[in-house]
DNA sequence: CAGCACAATGTAATCGATTACATTACACGT
DNA sequence: ACGTGTAATGTAATCGATTACATTGTGCTG
């Protein structure tokens, strides 16, 4: 039924001209006379040539494929993500592979694995969790200029990033909270360490202080992006004497998990609390009550973020600004979750 | 600072060895002498030395990479069978791809160029969205036995497929539905022409006609898995007159907008209208009101997916059942969208 | 001790494409 | 007519590992 499929020889031996000729009818068609050129790619179509891009990258020394490292794909947060990014190699003659780098030992010494073993030219990185020492051996095998980071990041290191404006994005949710009134203003952070973390949290600070708001650092509740922490978050905002009228949480989930314990114990958001998400999944619009929140545009940023690989990976030449963070803006989105302080629970100051 | 990095040749050089030998060290070390490996050991840890895959693949003809062939990177739903099939893969010789099949154009020859320019070696293909004549193209180039379908499946078609026990999900529902006493029970369906729609709605179409229950064609409403498709279900059903006391949908996120919708229009889940969902995502136990779901085991399906990829790609022999569906088991979880019929909201029959 | 089996290792072809270098042929200027 | 530049194409080395086949050496049997 089926053959063995056709190799470049065969070609060759079809249009009668030389394997050399039908490799640069296919990457160097210019170089050939029309006449040649017509009859190597009518032996293409006789023998159903597909090139074998084993052989290819082999020869080339390039793997035409590009690894994008995700800290947890269980989590949809990342899901936007790769969708852009799939769309953005989509067309491409790049492959993606995709790895999760949660569990993984010695994660650095994987990636630097696949780089050194052909299997990868490029990676695009959703995980700011690395260490300095991690990211020096990436140096040590030259390899800093082969890496793009997208959404997270870490902090003094030399790789371009493409990523949201979080410090807006923090600026918005309180200035959204503060105009409607909200003066006690919580905060559910996401992970200890991690860059998304400081930068909003620092940036939520830095307003406070700027309007002279009162701190009580109870208000500050460490979470991790996960629906679970908004929820322990809510049970430790109920427990407190001095309960913050509004909370702005770090993801959308946390923001979900948040308003379901304190609607499990009888508050009425917004009513009661008022509470902001950051992300704008799809979820959100349709959440009970909907969700007042800052948009994030995973997608556009997992399209910029292949975009850049690829304008990397492709030039020879330096290119003008490399590292560089590329910010992408955000938007606040004002929804039911969130309104005018209410009296009785507002004690004035 | 940094060479060319070593390649078996100056490994050999180095143990005083053939290149032979080495590869042997390497991948057959039963066939020599220890003193032999140990040199050879040395050296590669002397030069650094990192096989070249892409060399590999070429001379042994085996890619070892799979793809995972997915609807819409984009709905968090296909993150958590990511996640098991990366899981599944992890510690094994296999990398990942993945590829959005959404807006390919001729995916299925897509997909086969990958097979035949050598890029992979196998499939898991979570989009049962074949039509026969694309899969009678995978067989006219002998990938019958290199694709495996997690999910989704394609009815009337060869290939192995791993997948949840659908009809009991929907029976279950069903059934739960049924005990509280409701008997006008309707069903927000996934997209024409999927699998699950289709095996979903018919479990609920017999489940019915054994109990004798009443039927209004009204009460099928077609959707897509989407929330916004559980949005505008949520309208038709407001605008019914006959109003069925009960929706059973084919997503939780279907649900979440039913619910969304409902609420909106100030009716109250479950007291007016209970609500149950199918695939138990994340977010479910966290909704409010917490949603009653039919819980899929997604992590395990990618998993099990992985896994048998793996034993069909390895085996040479023959498998006892290559073409078996493994169904798994799924599980009705009870939380607060699902309630005993209100009076007021019912008419008995 | 001849003969043989077998273990250990080496030599070189091979996987399939790319490309540096070589060759051919034709056009053009003087 | 002759040299020369150039366009078109061919020859063969190359990418880096694997493996069929060849070779060597050792111990065992009769």
């Amino acid at each position: 039924m089926k053959h063995k499929s056709a190799k470049i020889q065969d070609v060759a031996r079809v249009a009668g001209v030389s394997t050399a000729t039908v490799s640069r009818a296919i990457s160097n068609p210019q170089k050939l006379s029309k006449a040649t050129l017509k009859a190597v790619s009518d032996a293409i179509s006789a023998t159903g040539y597909r090139i074998n891009k084993t052989a290819q990258s082999l020869r080339r020394q390039k793997a035409n494929a590009i690894l994008v490292c995700v800290p947890n794909l269980g989590n949809p947060f990342f899901s936007q993500i790769l969708s852009g990014i799939s769309k953005g190699f989509s067309g491409t003659k790049y492959s993606v592979l995709i790895t999760d780098s949660q569990h993984l030992k010695e994660k650095e010494m994987r990636i630097i694995e696949s780089f050194s073993d052909g299997t990868i030219d490029g990676m695009i990185c959703l995980d700011g969790n690395f260490k300095s020492n991690q990211l020096d051996k990436f140096s040590a095998f030259n390899l800093d200029d082969k890496i793009v980071f997208a959404c997270e990041w870490v902090d003094n290191a030399n790789y371009p990033s493409i990523r949201s404006d979080n410090e807006k994005g923090a600026k918005l949710a309180f200035r959204h909270l503060y105009d409607l009134g909200h003066r006690k203003i919580a905060h559910v952070t996401g992970p200890e360490n991690n860059v998304l973390t400081l930068i909003r949290r620092d940036s939520l600070n830095h307003e406070r202080e700027r309007l002279g708001l009162p701190f009580n650092p109870e208000w500050i509740i460490r979470g991790d992006f996960s629906v679970a922490s908004g929820v322990e978050a809510g049970h430790r905002i109920l427990d407190m004497k001095d309960r913050p009228t509004a909370v702005f949480c770090a993801s959308d989930e946390v923001a979900f998990g948040l308003i379901s314990a304190l609607t499990s114990a009888g508050l009425n958001v917004p009513k009661d609390i008022s509470v902001v998400g950051f992300d704008d999944i799809s979820l959100a619009d349709n959440f009970v009550p909907a969700l007042t929140t800052i948009r994030q545009n995973r997608k556009f940023i997992g399209l910029r973020a292949a975009e850049k690989l690829s304008e990397i990976l492709e030039q020879n030449k330096e290119l003008k600004n490399p590292y560089s963070a590329e910010i992408v803006d955000v938007e606040l989105i004002v929804r039911a979750s969130t309104s005018r302080i209410h009296v009785s629970s507002s004690n004035t100051y």
